[in-house]
DNA sequence: ACTCACTTGCTTGTTGACAGCAAGTATCCG
DNA sequence: CGGATACTTGCTGTCAACAAGCAAGTGAGT
């Protein structure tokens, strides 16, 4: 090594290929997320986002392969960071606390990090075209954040907080629909809807329709 | 006038100029409704549209002034349809039961006009962008549509047969957001869902939730 | 009924922008 | 040094949008 690490970094020489790649992935990310808030997917030009990073127009293409890559990535990235943000909420919650929390984390987020939450929803929303690229992407999330709500009830079944004859996947996809619904209509127009208040009768509905006799707030 | 109308529309020849553009335009927008359907709209282009109709690759322009503003079309055109068939459905119904019929008519549609509920939600998708041209068309249908179930519910309180401390905006904009989840989970990965008995359960859920104690079924 | 000026439907030529690729240059690292 | 990896530049095919033109339809005056 040239230099250590800590003046290598601040030097603005001799960097480390990895940190190279490290730096302008992220450079390139943050540019790309950015430009969809700025003027959507459609009219995001690679050219734009790796420029706007501070590199040429080609880089991005070189590095991510194609658009559809780049989203992919993006979409990944914040899926990640939406999906830690949820687990650290819920932690060992189950049964209708469970999704009461959920619910919670999910207003928080989408008022802690509106810009990734637009994102993402934006992205979902692209991976709805026949062709998309990265609609697995979106299936996995979605499926996967289902089955843990679905695994959720059947805790609660389990543990006679909740009604015996409910289904435990019917509760789990109504319960994902609403919550990317949601997020679509606060994407598309956010001063039409009490975000908060919406999230309060959801979590009132929920408690009324699964929550067991015996277990009745 | 050369010929009489009843011989000028089947002679194949001399139309008159308002039943060219009728004619054409249907074409041209069934033709995006395919192509659609096939590539999804980053991948459909004016000029496939303008060919596959049986016209130039220019006409879809010419007509539609842009991709936007032919999607913008078909947007109202379908969602005309959507309204009218759910209007049809529910009728005078008001409350509990009106959301309940409405929950089987929009069921109905999807089984009856998959493609048109396909091709409306991947064009709702689309106007998430932030700068889609025919975002505001969402925006007024989620809207109406919101507005029409507060409505159903606040006569339902009035009527005594909904309970009295529900929120009427915050329940219509939880039950859009659940049909918009749900068509959006549906193109997504439709084999994922079990839409019938999803639909059923939030059924269930709406009359536990809001019918008034002296209502309960 | 005929004509001719005008309107409207539609096509073709062109331009600028973009995604994707391939070949090149710069930087790093052993 | 020399190989590998990060990045750039040159190029091609495709597309949306526009503009200029052609053809079919229309309607007032005769």
């Amino acid at each position: 090594m040239s230099t250590d690490p800590i003046h290598s970094k601040r030097n603005a020489v001799s960097r480390t290929q990895a940190e190279r790649t490290a730096i302008s992935d992220k450079a390139m990310i943050d540019a790309a997320i950015d430009l969809i808030l700025e003027r959507g997917t459609d009219k995001t030009t690679l050219q734009a986002i790796g420029e706007r990073a501070g590199y040429s127009r080609g880089l991005a293409t070189y590095r991510f392969g194609s658009k559809a890559g780049l989203f992919d990535e993006i979409c990944k990235s914040i899926g990640r960071h939406w999906l830690d943000y949820l687990n650290a909420g819920v932690g060992e919650q189950s049964g209708v606390e469970a999704m009461c929390t959920a619910l919670d984390s999910f207003f928080q987020f989408v008022s802690d990090y509106p810009r990734d939450a637009r994102v993402l929803q934006i992205l979902y929303c692209g991976a709805a075209s026949p062709a998309a690229e990265y609609r697995q992407t979106s299936v996995n999330i979605h499926g996967r954040q289902r089955e843990d709500v679905a695994e959720w009830v059947r805790i609660g079944i389990a543990a006679g907080s909740i009604k015996r004859d409910v289904d435990p996947d019917s509760v789990a996809a109504q319960y994902i629909a609403y919550i990317s619904g949601m997020t679509y209509l606060w994407v598309v127009d956010p001063e039409s809807i009490d975000f908060r208040k919406v999230n309060e009768t959801m979590k009132t509905h929920l408690k009324i329709s699964l929550l067991s006799d015996t277990h009745a707030r």
